[in-house]
DNA sequence: CTGCGGCGAGAACGAACGTTCTCTTCGGTA
DNA sequence: TACCGAAGAGAACGTTCGTTCTCGCCGCAG
């Protein structure tokens, strides 16, 4: 039950925070709850994260991370064509939604609850989106679209995750990727070789 | 500084509770914080609203009806065609969206930060959201073009909510107004009288 | 063997919060 | 005038939470 090094212990209590934070939102869990989740004692907790607001920015950060490299490989998995990895996109994001577990975007629901207060939240909140927004805009490039179409590539895959969060269930994905079907179609037309 | 008879201090309680609810998060409110800035003494609070539940639940009833209604007001103002209308949505978004207090999606922030574990919460964040659908589902099919594409326009009105609120910029409404745009032509054009 | 530094377990502390209670004042009525 | 219910102001209560402290135990240097 030790646990081992400290950074299988990090391990150890993200994993529990990140459960628990997603799942019921950071401020409706104390710190005693992470603790008794990730089975480590109080003091190492806190030699480990020495506020709950620093377990936090490493809860977004971690996340962050893990989550956009998820979507990256998946995409890559995909293959096909330019405009097939832009729709891989949102098959992922249907899989996705019907985890159990599914509760949204991590990001937007930090941003809702501690965005107005706590300036670091925001900020994550904020490089994720950008980063998932610089990712598609240059999958929908590669497809022959303009950046432009990649930020409304951008709004249909943000719509699909609060939607699907809220609605509880996993249709827009689908829906979003037929949005996003439509908008590419111009662009690909026009890459094909001139028909006559 | 009496305040006057039952409703006007509900509508006092409410405005405060509102600017403090959607500015700082829920739980980051307190009911005492509520009350200072309402003018209003605990006790009346309290005969008010038995709870701070139920004071959650009136703040996003009522939002949701008023946000809808200004909605459909801004809209039914600008006039022009059923393609136009569907557009006056971005526009109106637009506007909300360089409010200086804007700060997202009421509903999806209750959501994010209540929704797991508050059962009523969640449900008038379903229920906000799937009348907005319904809404913009009319819209869409009174312009010419299909329910599906309702559902395409809705998740880029949400779209563009959430990312305005990260980005703390305006700019997605422009952006999903011309996705919109893009996705209704198909419809308008077919509704023209045929040219040739 | 004898200290000593570190650690697990959980008690303790101070603050904040939701909610209720007390005390006092005051307006209306016989 | 004497009384009663309502209500303003804020103290008080019980709980929860973030954080720190205490205590007892164990491994190890001399």
């Amino acid at each position: 039950m030790d646990g081992g090094d400290e950074t299988a212990i990090r391990t150890q209590v993200l994993d529990a925070a990140e459960e628990l934070f997603y799942g019921r939102g950071i401020q409706a869990v104390g710190m005693d709850a992470v603790r008794s989740a990730s089975g480590v004692t109080l003091r190492r907790l806190y030699q480990l994260f020495p506020s709950k607001g620093e377990l936090v920015e490493a809860y977004l950060l971690r996340r962050d991370r893990r989550w956009r490299e998820e979507l990256a490989a998946a995409v890559d998995r995909a293959g096909g064509s330019a405009a097939d990895r832009v729709l891989a996109v949102f098959d992922w994001l249907d899989r996705w939604f019907a985890a159990p577990d599914f509760r949204g975007c991590a990001f937007v629901n930090a941003f809702g609850e501690l965005g107005g207060t706590a300036p670091e939240v925001a900020a994550a909140a904020r490089h994720h989106k950008d980063a998932l927004r610089g990712y598609l805009a240059g999958l929908t490039v590669e497809a022959g679209a303009t950046a432009a179409t990649g930020d409304h590539i951008a709004l249909l895959a943000e719509g699909a995750i609060t939607l699907a969060a809220v609605s509880g269930a996993p249709s827009p994905a689908r829906s979003a990727r037929e949005a996003a079907r439509l908008l590419l179609a111009p662009a690909v037309e026009s890459a094909r070789p001139p028909s006559g």
